[in-house]
DNA sequence: GTCTATAGTTCGATAGAC
DNA sequence: GTCTATCGAACTATAGAC
């Protein structure tokens, strides 16, 4: 077994430690608030390490982004494969329930990290930092076409442009799902809780979906 | 005439100077990313000058986000109040329209700033950070309860709930609007364009209200 | 009110031993 | 692969002259 294999005890690799450990402080810090000191400290391994496996802190960022959507966006495509591989054609609430449940469940499944990188995501998808951009051209720009494409052929009266501003404004909407602000309650006196994901997206799939017909009857 | 009056040949005083200096680089780096000497150097002025006006760079954001914030929600609540005093109810349309033309015009009618407060708000109205969610509490939360009573109003079959529901999503829809991140010309192979303000209200405002009707429908 | 100069801290990154 | 130690360059904020 080489050095770097599975820990001792909890099967975990140093880079794995240090990547996930990167993801909870970038999601509390934002990029420029997170310190490579403190990842250091939190995954319990010195700050050269760190260097030594990810270069800069900016190539930290990307490779913690790399990970995790690469993971939730291969799920979002099997569950869009799936529905159109199946006899009759989905509907458009399907569509839009597989564009988010991949992201919320991720970040409840591993549920360690209390949604650390759905916040990463909210931070980052309206960035209009080139850095940003470029990152969401290469791990979002594809799997986002997918879901265009999804988008018109379930509602054949959507043009690509509307097709492709439905799936900016969905995006929008997902957003205030995945970000956490605690707002929802406060305005409402405490009767809108923003914590419970599923409660969310009973109410954002009609949203979206009374959305996107508008414009198709547009 | 006080010194710090009406500044010779061009009528700003060097405490504006400040806050739109400090609302260009917290929009082009973020709060972490600017620098209280880039500031400075802006608004030409001495950093020490920012200390003596502000006294640290967490009031200055907060003077920055107070000033703008004031005035693009006066004209908001105006809005609000005079389509409810014609004659007849307003159209949920309009109510809608209000939500969001009063932050893209403080945008495009500054102009010099290119949309940076607007850039400011996206990084910001999505945020868990406590420090932000207390100044949305102070200066958005009592203009949200406005419009969450509007749509109310001229949808009476929303509930409470599903009315913060919609405000929220619609939010969220609007932050797409603002962001300019140059994605939708990306997705679209350059058919959409997010620099249109005009072209993106013309489908934020039907995609929101077929989203409030379906949840009224729900 | 405005400036210059700097104190005091923290940061990202590197060097070099093991 | 991992550590300790440290460099050099930022940063916010303050002190004090004018």
């Amino acid at each position: 077994m080489s050095s770097n294999a599975a820990r001792a005890g909890h099967g975990e690799s140093r880079q794995d430690a240090i990547l996930d450990a990167a993801e909870r402080a970038f999601a509390a810090d934002g990029y420029q608030g997170a310190a490579m000191r403190a990842i250091a400290e939190a995954a319990g391994v010195a700050q050269g390490l760190i260097h030594y496996h990810f270069k800069t802190k900016e190539k930290l960022f990307e490779a913690m982004v790399a990970r995790r959507s690469d993971q939730i966006n291969a799920r979002r495509a099997a569950l869009v494969a799936a529905l159109f591989a199946q006899g009759d054609p989905p509907r458009l609430e399907q569509i839009v329930e597989a564009l988010f449940r991949p992201t919320i469940e991720t970040g409840l499944d591993l549920a360690r990290d209390g949604g650390a990188f759905a916040r990463i995501l909210v931070s980052f998808a309206n960035s209009a930092d080139p850095r940003d951009q470029k990152l969401i051209e290469v791990h979002y720009d594809p799997i986002a076409q997918t879901f265009i494409d999804a988008l018109m052929r379930v509602e054949p009266g959507l043009s690509r442009a509307d097709a492709v501003w439905a799936y900016m404004f969905a995006i929008g909407v997902g957003m205030t799902m995945m970000a956490k602000t605690g707002r929802p309650a406060r305005l409402s006196g405490g009767i809108c809780d923003d914590g419970d994901a599923e409660a969310m997206l009973s109410r954002i799939v009609p949203f979206i979906c009374g959305g996107v017909r508008a414009l198709v009857e547009g």
